[in-house]
Order: structure tokens, then sequence, then C-alpha cells
RNA sequence: GCGCCGCUAGCUCAACUGGUAGAGCAACUGACUCUUAAUCAGUAGGUUCGGGGUUCGAGUCCCUGGCGGCGCACCA
């Protein structure tokens, strides 16, 4: 396969050169009728047809709405009939009873029912009834009433086809309990099918649209808070000679014209350091980052941070505004600071509880690791489980020891900081404790949600801890930094005191929405390659 | 990367120890003027993920490959 796209579905132009366009050998109009084709693809192809020779156009041009189907609704005086309407939505289920029929449209967040009634449709809108699939897309024309069950309804008096749809979507069937519960029967539910389908996922599933609706309005509303605040936005480049910011190992591409490997970027950090440097007191920035990793719950190789930095500020200043975007940025979306997530009440309301690095592994493993010597803490490690122990330096059994016994146990957010400075090159160190950086973490639910500091800016420093880097890389460690010489040209200029702050946006998404995987709030996640 | 589980009709799922592959929904034909998981009668729908093997006989057992889920590892 040399092309995996959808949409060159079963083309076969390896096998059979003088067959570029065809679909399974077939010109594109008879693979729909083909006997291979599942009997309602075939059925809708041959309504299709009857559409055309009709004179209907199947695809339509535009459509104006007098109301969007939540809308129509509420405009229901509640009694009697109400105004007259002009919707459009998706035919989500039909019933037909002879002389009468309903069905149900549906639009992005609503529903509303339709009402035919044949006798009082025009011949040829009647015509059209018959030719019209669940998953259809129509627009009604006609005035809102209530039927004798009590459901707000547009009688349809005119009806038009906005897009004829071809393959049947995999509706389930909804039914509304008495509480206005909505159950669905059967329905779409198979994971693969729905990530590689995401279209059909989030036509057939409202609860998927909300997610990412909901996604959308923390991602406005983390941009309105920050606007407001005076920071100001900006894009810096994906596309990088070096890549720096994080641990992490990059994917790797090329650039014709200058002949020059590039990397995309690992966190956005250095860059936007550098905008500080330049006097842009405040930035952030809310994008991509691509790390060439596993992929698991919590990890998807491409996802979405939030970066701010602001001068004058230091890590402090960094865990309250962590406190309040996240606290703010809940009650303004979900409502409220407590969560259910995962079988747990998270309550996300400041002040979150704030412990040292050393005291938080003191309390949850109950020893001190600061004074532990590595061959003590690999034997601790060793002793849970851990058999690559004896295979590590002291940052990384340090980071062993903190997620085997500390990160599970943290479900309301909890300030972590007081890092051990090698694990933190781009760090100030700790006022009065230099063997400790300025950093936090936010640990919310056992995982990662904030990275903070206040940012390294002495330039003769941080010459030196990427020199530590490019050691720890020499010896073996892929996901050491390299020695970025601009960056500390850049601060040799003047980096005034700045605190930073990394959030990642697809965990809280995921909180917010109280999933546990954040594929079901990435709308595209990374799978691997669909044969079709 | 390793382990476990899964892949059957367009969708959701059945099929005991190997013995003719089924149901509901969707579809089609017909009936029905306020239905709503509409109902009723009938019809059609399958390369059981691919390849190989064992067997008189494989959805089922074995080998191999693909894809997915979960766990572990990795990801500070």
């Amino acid at each position: 396969m040399t092309d995996g796209s959808i949409g060159d579905a079963g083309a076969t132009g390896d096998a059979d050169p003088t067959g570029i366009g065809l679909r399974d050998d077939l010109p594109i109009e008879q693979w729909y009728e083909a006997p291979a084709r599942p009997k309602p693809i075939r059925d809708r192809w041959t309504k299709l047809a009857r559409l055309r020779e009709l004179g209907f156009e199947p695809y339509a041009y535009g459509w104006d709405s007098s109301h969007d189907l939540t809308a129509a609704r509420e405009a229901w005086p509640g009694e009697g009939e109400g105004p007259t309407v002009r919707v459009a939505g998706r035919i989500e289920s039909l019933r037909d009873m002879g002389k009468s029929a309903f069905l149900h449209l549906g639009d992005r967040n609503g529903r509303l029912q339709a009402y035919f009634k044949r006798q009082q449709l025009s011949e040829r809108d009647a015509q059209l009834l018959d030719l019209l699939d669940l998953g259809d897309w129509i627009g009604v024309e006609g005035p809102l009433f209530e039927t004798r069950t009590g459901e707000v309804t547009v009688r349809a008096d005119r009806l038009t086809l906005l897009s004829k749809s071809l393959r049947p979507l995999p509706y389930g069937k909804v039914e509304v309990d008495e509480t206005g519960e909505r159950i669905v029967h059967s329905g779409f539910a198979d994971t693969e099918s729905r990530y590689r389908q995401r279209y059909a996922d989030l036509a057939v599933n409202p609860e998927v649209r909300e997610i990412f609706l909901v996604r959308a309005r923390v991602i406005a509303s983390l941009r309105r808070r920050l606007d407001e605040s005076g920071f100001i936005e900006v894009e810096t480049p994906i596309l990088q000679p070096l890549y720096g910011g994080a641990f992490a190992r990059p994917f790797t591409t090329h650039h014709n014209t200058l002949d020059r490997q590039l990397y995309l970027r690992i966190a956005d950090e250095l860059y936007l350091k550098r905008l500080i440097v330049g006097s842009l007191d405040r930035v952030y920035e809310i994008g991509k980052n691509f790390r060439n990793e596993g992929i698991d719950r919590t990890h998807n190789p491409e996802f979405t941070m939030l970066e701010l930095y602001q001068a004058m500020a230091d890590y402090e200043t960094m865990m309250d505004l962590a406190e309040s975007l996240v606290s703010e940025t809940a009650k303004e979306i979900v409502g409220g600071n407590r969560i259910e997530w995962d079988g747990h009440t998270v309550d996300l309301s400041p002040p979150w509880e704030r412990v040292t690095f050393f005291e938080a592994i003191e309390r949850h493993a109950g020893f001190d690791a600061r004074a532990a010597d590595m061959t003590d803490l690999a034997e601790r490690l060793q002793r849970a489980g851990r058999d690559d122990a004896d295979s590590m330096n002291r940052t990384r059994l340090l980071d062993a020891v903190f997620s085997e016994w500390v990160e599970p146990e943290l479900v309301d957010p909890t300030i972590i900081y007081d890092y051990p400075i090698e694990m933190s090159p781009l760090a100030k160190p700790k006022r009065g404790d230099p063997e400790l950086a300025e950093r936090f973490e936010v640990i919310v639910a056992g995982t990662e949600l904030v990275n903070a500091f206040s940012e390294l800016n002495d330039p003769l420093d941080q010459w030196k801890r990427f020199a530590e880097q490019a050691r720890a890389r020499a010896g073996g460690d892929a996901e050491a930094q390299g020695l970025d010489r601009d960056y500390v040209r850049a601060l040799e200029y003047g980096l005034p005191p700045t605190g930073g702050l990394g959030l990642g946006i697809d965990r809280l998404v995921m909180l917010l929405t109280g999933k546990t995987t954040i594929r079901e709030v990435i709308l595209y996640p990374i799978l691997r390659e669909e044969e079709i």
C-alpha cells in the first residue's frame, strides 16, 4: 500500500496501470450497484438515480434556516400552533405510517421531530418523502405544534433535499424514558471503527460531539482568560533545526531546498523564552507538540499544550496562576470544581495542596530519598518489581520512585515542588538550596497536568546545564537535550526574571469530560494503517 | 517491545466439548392519518480479519501475519 488515505479506498492503480480511477476495478457508477455492496448501499444508489429522474437535485447548494433545531423547539409558545420555522438537519429516525410520517432531524447539538401529512404535501414533496433515508440532510418548513404525546414538532408543509446519503450511518435506536434520559440500543460502539471513521462516530453519537464542543470551549476559555491578563498569543516554529525544552525523542524530517535535517518540536519553551528576552513580557502559545514515544491511554504522539511565560514572575506566581486557570475554566465549562473521574471525585477548587518532591516521597514511600544513595534507590525499585532499575542514573531513579509510589496516590490536584536540579535543566536553582530547582508539577488523578518553573536566566549556568545534558547524551541518554547556542546567546542579552508554565490541554479535557483515554478527546488519534 | 483478550451480515451481538452460521436493528415489499426502541405480515442479506495446516468435516483446534482493546515497559 503506497497510499492509505480513506479517500482512495479500493483504488487498484498498482494492479492495473490502465485502471487509474477505478474503484475495485469498476467505474464508480458500477461500484455502487455491484452485488458486493451491502443492500442498503445499492438501494440508496437506486433512489439517487430515481431522484435525478424526477428532477430533484440530490446535492443542494445551500439553505437558509430561521432557527437551529434547539432554537426552533424553544420557539414553540407553549400551546396551540406556533410560528412557522425553516429548519435543516440530518434524518436520525424515520417512522412512516402510510398517510403520515414522523422523523427526527438532528443537528450539531439538537434534535427536532418533523411531522408529514401526505395529503397536505405537494405531489413532488410526497414523491421526495418516499425516497428519503436515514442520514439524508433535508430542510423543512412549517409551523410548530405539539403532538398528542407532548413532543414539540414541526409540521412539514414543504420539504427540500439537501444531501442524499449513499452509505447507511450506524444509527442505534434511541429510546427516551420517562425521566427524559436517552437510551441508545445497539448503536456504534466499536472503538477502532469509531476512531477510524470519526465522521460516523460524530454523526451518530451526540455525546462524542459534546466532548469536542467542550474541548473547543476549554481552549476558548483559557485563551480569553490569558488575553484579558495581558498575555499575547504567538506562534513559534514547529519545524526546528534543534529540538529542546523537554526530554523526549523527536520526529525527524528534511527540508529539500535547504537540504537540511529538521525536527518537529517537542516543546515551545525555548522559542517562547527568546520572546521574553525580546521584551514581549507575557506570551503564550497553544499548539501541537510531537514526541516520538510510546502510545497509551495518556500519550498520543501529537498532542496540544498551552505554554505561557510571564516576566517578573517566579514559580510561586505560576502556582497561583495554574490554580486559577484550571479551576476557573472548570467552573465556566462544566459548572463546578468537583468532577467524577475514573471512579474518583476530583476536587479542583483552590488552594491545592503543596508538597515538596522529597516530602511527597517521604509521605507515600516512607523513606528519605534525598539521603538515599543510588544503590538504595535501585534496591527499593527492584523490590517493587522494576527490574530495569540498575541501568538508571540518579535522575531516573528518583523519577521512577516518584511515579511508583507518589503519583498514583494523588487524586485531587497537588502541587509537587522543588525538584532535584538535575531533573530540571531549564529551571532556576532554589533560593538557599542549589541542589533543588524552583520547579513544580501539578498531579491530578495520577497524571501530570502542569509543569512549571522559575526560568533559568543565568546564561553561564544555562550553558553548564546544557553541557551536562550533552554529556548525558554522549553517555547514551537519547532524551537528553542538545546544546542550543543561539538560546544561550539570547540569554546573554538578558532574560528578566520569568515564570513559565505548560499545561496539557488533552489531559485537561480528559479530566473535564470524565474520559480516561486521550484518544477520546483527540478527533483523529494516531492508529496503524488500515487496509480498506 | 512483551503478555492477555478480541475481530462473525451495513451496525450491535449469538453459535455447548469441531458437525448445515443465527437474532435484533438497518434495508426491501405490503398494511397503517399524532408515531416515537412505532406496530403487523413477508423477503433478502455472510470470503466468520488475511494466509497456511490438522481433520471425513474448522467460526471453533494449531502455526503465521494484520488490526484493535487492556495491562506492563517506555514516555521525567
